[in-house]
RNA sequence: GGAGAGGUGGCUGAGUGGCUUAAAGCAGCGGUUUGCUAAACCGUCGUAGUACCUAAAGUGCUACCGGGGGUUCGACUCCCCCCCUCUCCGCCA
């Protein structure tokens, strides 16, 4: 959520931050009628309250003293239900100034490239070498079908199209590679790992800005009212929802979760094999920080992505994500792409991000800075990385031509001392 | 799912209709004392909204004692509903 004295004080700005996203501009001037609206209506109300509040208070003196305070309670009885009304116009006013504000994406960074989509966004650097073949390389359903990690029939009729099933060493693969990760985090990058609830309720997913506009993206359990998590950033950033944080920043989480996205409207764009699918793992990284240093440390944070990719010697690239393609909550993006010989293309495994206040004003994240004053955090978080798009990358550049799969070296201890899988 | 107990500030914990933003203690912050640390002493110390102010600071007002509603001139205090926590029972990986 942005902050209203800032779209109050410096309109304009926030109209431009709206247009370098595609997004509505005019959502600026419905806030700020309803702003007015709100304020006139409090002053208006808080003026009888203070009323009533004094003239209770003199009845009650009065009384004391055995006076009869009979019209002074005829007069604040009707002070009361003038203040009614005007509560319930205030509630009204104030739903209808938070629908819109929770509906206004955050204002990009305006460092980041401009453009209409992702066509406008810019490669920042490339790591390794796109791995060359002297036969043609397959895709990782055909090579992972014959090799019998995966089963997408057997998935298919256990529960439905877009459900991943791994079995053997596709199974153990995936599960090293989560432990791979949190290790690294937890012992290199200085993360304190966590294991959150794969659901969560309205109020947070409304914290980090799943809701309300991305309602039909998620699983929607209506007779509990809870969501099946997207993404671990929802957990693990309403780890801190509604506190003032009392430990000094920064603090970094790490946790692996399940995800879960209905990817309503993506039918038959690459639904086909283990690239888009409703349930996939991942391990996530979040930050709360001082505002001052959010944007040192996105680099960092994106550092600690790439150092996954490095040490399994994968061939990855950074984007830096223009104004229309990043995601709702966020200022500034930068995504990874793992390079897949047998897509003939890039597949995103993580998306690091800096919401700066955005979700921290939505999900109340406050701290003290060092003359006490209490503050909104700002919060990051980036995937690293996300499964199985990273087994799909693994298979497809470590194919051999009989059909077998070497593994990067930095992956054999959790697999038993396992290198290459074979049929 | 059933029965009982309880939810007050960063924490512990008083408070059964007006004098309570809320005692007391701890923690925090500022200071005095001090070779350093510790201790002692003094002071300070909730969050949010809003109005005034160019702004900061400050001052006033309003709201907030799990959430919502009710009674009342007036609710932390009385009544109703809901949520959550704890204990016991039931069920269960």
């Amino acid at each position: 959520m942005l902050d209203i004295k800032r779209i109050r004080e410096r309109p304009e700005e926030i109209r431009q931050g709206l247009r370098a996203r595609g997004a509505d501009a005019s959502a600026v001037d419905a806030v700020l009628a309803l702003d007015t609206q709100r304020r006139d209506l409090l002053t208006a109300t808080e003026t009888r309250k203070s009323d009533r509040n004094r003239i209770s208070k003199t009845i009650g003196e009065r009384r004391k003293q055995g006076e009869d305070t009979a019209d002074m309670q005829a007069q604040v009885r009707d002070l009361g239900d003038e203040i009614s009304a005007m509560d319930e116009r205030v509630r009204e006013v104030e739903a209808q100034l938070e629908a819109r504000m929770l509906m206004i994406p955050n204002i990009p960074c305006p460092h980041i490239p401009v453009g209409p989509d992702a066509s406008g966004n810019r490669v920042v650097r490339t790591w390794g070498e796109p791995r060359t073949f002297n036969f043609q390389p397959k895709s990782h359903i055909e090579l992972g079908e014959k090799l019998g990690i995966f089963d997408f029939a057997r998935a298919t009729r256990m529960t439905g199209a877009g459900f991943p099933l791994l079995v053997g060493a596709g199974s153990r693969l995936q599960r090293g590679l989560i432990q791979y990760m949190l290790d690294l985090h937890i012992t290199e990058h200085g993360y304190t790992e966590i294991w959150p609830p794969a659901l969560c309720n309205t109020r947070s997913m409304t914290g980090t800005g799943q809701l309300p506009k991305m309602a039909e993206d998620m699983y929607h359990l209506v007779e509990d009212d809870l969501w099946m998590i997207p993404t671990a950033e929802v957990p693990v950033t309403n780890y801190y929802r509604e506190e003032i944080i009392d430990r000094p920043l920064p603090i970094s989480l790490t946790a692996y979760t399940p995800c879960f996205r209905r990817e309503a409207g993506a039918a038959g764009k690459g639904t086909r094999g283990m690239i888009r699918v409703h349930q996939f793992d991942k391990v996530e990284m979040v930050k709360f920080v001082e505002p001052a240093t959010s944007y040192d440390v996105l680099e960092a944070l994106t550092g600690n992505a790439e150092d996954v990719l490095q040490r399994l010697g994968l061939c990855y690239r950074v984007l830096e994500l223009c104004s229309g393609d990043i995601s709702f909550a966020a200022a500034k993006c930068y995504d990874l792409e793992l390079w897949a010989p047998g897509q003939d293309g890039w597949l995103e495994v993580s998306s690091c991000s800096n919401f700066e206040d955005f979700q921290a004003r939505r999900a109340g994240i406050r701290y003290r800075d060092s003359e006490g004053k209490v503050q909104f955090v700002h919060t990051l978080n980036g995937s690293g990385v996300a499964l199985p798009r990273l087994v799909v990358a693994i298979i497809e550049n470590g194919q051999q031509e009989d059909g077998s799969v070497i593994l990067p070296p930095a992956i054999v201890p959790y697999m038993g001392g396992m290198d290459r899988i074979t049929a």
